[in-house]
DNA sequence: TTATTAATGTTATATTATTACACAGCGTTA
DNA sequence: TAACGCTGTGTAATAATATAACATTAATAA
C-alpha cells in the first residue's frame, strides 16, 4: 500500500533511537546520544528529522519541540496526526480513532479553505497523574 | 460571562501591535516593533505574551512559533484552539465552528485520558493560492 | 501599614534551527 | 563511458527562539 523507504545510515541511526525511546526526543538530546554513532553536527539531526517526517516515519509534537515514532501502522497518515499529551509526566501518546479522522478529514470551514493536512495536539492528565 | 483583565504597560502594547496586525507575528519581529516604546529585552516580550496567552487574548501557532490575537468574542475558549494555515502565503485564520469545538471537547480516547485543551491546526490552500 | 503578588528592567545564557559551501555515492541516460 | 541530476554527508558558522537569575518597582490584599 505504502512505499517502503530504504533509511539512509544516519537516518536510520536516528530512527532507531527514537523509535525505542518511551518518550519524545528532542534534536539536541538526539545528537548528544548519537555522537558515540559519528554524528556530530546538529545539521546532520535535523536532515534526517525533516526526511523521517517527511516519509512519516516519525512526527514532530509541535508543542514541545520534540519526536517520536509513528505508531499508526508505519504511518500512511503521517498528513492527519494527533496526539494527547499530560501536562505533569509529559507523556505523549498517538492516538488512532478512525472517528477523528474521518471527522477532521471531513471537516470543511467556512472559507472554503482545502486541507491536506492537520496536527491536534490533547492536553491534560493522563491516568497515572490524574 | 469572563473576567476582563486590566492589562499593563507592557502587555498592552504588545496585545495592541498583535491585534493590529494582519498576519501571526514572531516574538523577534514583536521586539524589533516595539523598541521605540521602550520595550528592549526579549523577556520582556515573552513575559508579556505568556501572560496574553494564559488569559487567552492571543494564541500562538505552535508550528510556527508566532502569535495572534483571538477572534472568538475576547476569548473565553483560550483552552480550545483550531487555526487554518495557507502553506503559501501563510495565512492563518481561527476556526469557529461549533460543531468542531463540541466535537473535540467530547472527544475521549481509549486511554481514559482527561483532557483541559486542544490545539489543532489545519494546512492547505487559501482560496486565493489554490 | 505590612505583606503578598504581579510586573518590570537588565544581563547573560540556553535551546532550537538554518545558511552556506564542499564533496561523495548512485542511478539514469545519452 | 561520461555527464547529469538527485540524495545524502561533513563541517563551520550563525541565526532564531526562549529561559535563568537577580534586583527593583507597582498594584493589591490583609
Amino acid at each position: 500500500m505504502h512505499k517502503e523507504h530504504n533509511l539512509s545510515k544516519n537516518q536510520q541511526i536516528i530512527f532507531d533511537l527514537i523509535d525505542k525511546s518511551p518518550e519524545p526526543l528532542k534534536a539536541y538530546t538526539i545528537l548528544f546520544n548519537v555522537q558515540k554513532k559519528g554524528i556530530k553536527a546538529p545539521l546532520q539531526v535535523y536532515r534526517a528529522l525533516d526526511k523521517l517526517v517527511e516519509i512519516g516515519k516519525i512526527h514532530k509534537i509541535e508543542s514541545r519541540n520534540a519526536f517520536i515514532a509513528c505508531h499508526n501502522s508505519s504511518c500512511q497518515v503521517a498528513k492527519a496526526t494527533a496526539f494527547s499529551i499530560c501536562e505533569i509526566c509529559e507523556k505523549v501518546t498517538e492516538i488512532s480513532s478512525a472517528g477523528l479522522s474521518k471527522y477532521l478529514a471531513n471537516f470543511k470551514d467556512k472559507d472554503g479553505m482545502k486541507y491536506s493536512k492537520y496536527n491536534l495536539e490533547f492536553f491534560g492528565l493522563c491516568k497515572k497523574c490524574r
